[in-house]
DNA sequence: ATGACCGCTCATAGCGGA
């Protein structure tokens, strides 16, 4: 079965890209995030036709995370309980796994942090925190688990274009890296570093400066799976055609393949 | 040193993104 996460910056826009993609890449289950809509405005219908089904969380104007699906997603959360938060970041369903078992997946937004000294930093920790602790409890609930979405975090030089000249800036400092760590202590992988992968891979270049055209960009978009999945892990690439679309946007799908 | 590009908003500049 195929696992995969877009940030599609504006599902209003990049709708059609969405149901081209899904069309030539049959996928189970597909979190997208920065739907950047109202929850009245998500366009149920057209997934419906193209044989999807959907839960979405959105909001007006920014963040926005839905789950796209073959099979009915259940027991559907939507942020991290507990935590008081009016951006819509987080959507976990459960959806059966394929081989008689169920799959619990989250599709997460996480914070951008905008800068390393600002209040929005600040809020990136505590959520991310929150997040753990609440994935945490989950992975109890839930033994066969998938964490993916936009992490807004790079794990280490290998997800950076310019290591050097983008040392300790947001996405690539030590204060994210650890609570990202702190997440893959619960007992997840990094699924796309279980396979050899090109030098330079990354999941978003910046719209400024044809930074795709010269591959400068960095791997934020991550599929985290639990133990008692890796045996099934087959593959996992970042699917770079959409980022060449017209109009694209700024993130690639990464896609997860289980046996 | 700065801004670039993109999407959005009770728009027409400013914010947020990354």
């Amino acid at each position: 079965m195929k696992i995969a996460t877009w940030n599609v910056n504006s599902l209003s826009v990049r709708l059609p890209q969405v149901l081209d993609w899904l069309a030539a890449n049959p996928t189970d289950v597909l979190a997208l995030q920065e739907l950047k809509l109202t929850d009245d405005k998500f366009p149920v219908a057209a997934f419906a036709e193209a044989g999807y089904q959907a839960q979405w969380f959105g909001q007006k104007t920014y963040n926005g995370v839905a789950l796209i699906s073959q099979a009915p997603g259940t027991d559907v959360v939507k942020n991290i309980p507990g935590f008081e938060d009016d951006m819509s970041r987080v959507i976990a369903a459960t959806y059966p796994d394929g081989t008689g078992g169920q799959l619990r997946v989250i599709g997460a937004y996480f914070p951008n942090g905008q800068a390393p000294d600002s209040d929005k930093f600040v809020y990136k920790m505590r959520w991310l925190d929150a997040l753990r602790d609440w994935v945490k409890a989950e992975m109890t609930r839930h033994p066969h688990l998938v964490l993916m979405g936009d992490y807004n975090i790079t794990y280490d030089e290998l997800d950076m274009w310019d290591p050097v000249g983008l040392a300790g800036t947001i996405h690539c400092t030590d204060a994210e890296r650890e609570k990202l760590q702190a997440l893959t202590s619960l007992g997840l992988t990094d699924s796309f570093r279980l396979f050899e992968q090109p030098e330079k891979s990354f999941s978003w270049w910046d719209y400024r400066e044809f930074a795709f055209r010269r591959n400068r960009g960095l791997r934020i978009d991550h599929i985290l799976i639990s133990e008692n999945l890796k045996d099934r892990a087959t593959a996992c690439v970042i699917d770079r055609a959409p980022r060449k679309n017209e109009r694209p946007s700024d993130h690639a799908p990464v896609v997860l393949t289980l046996a």
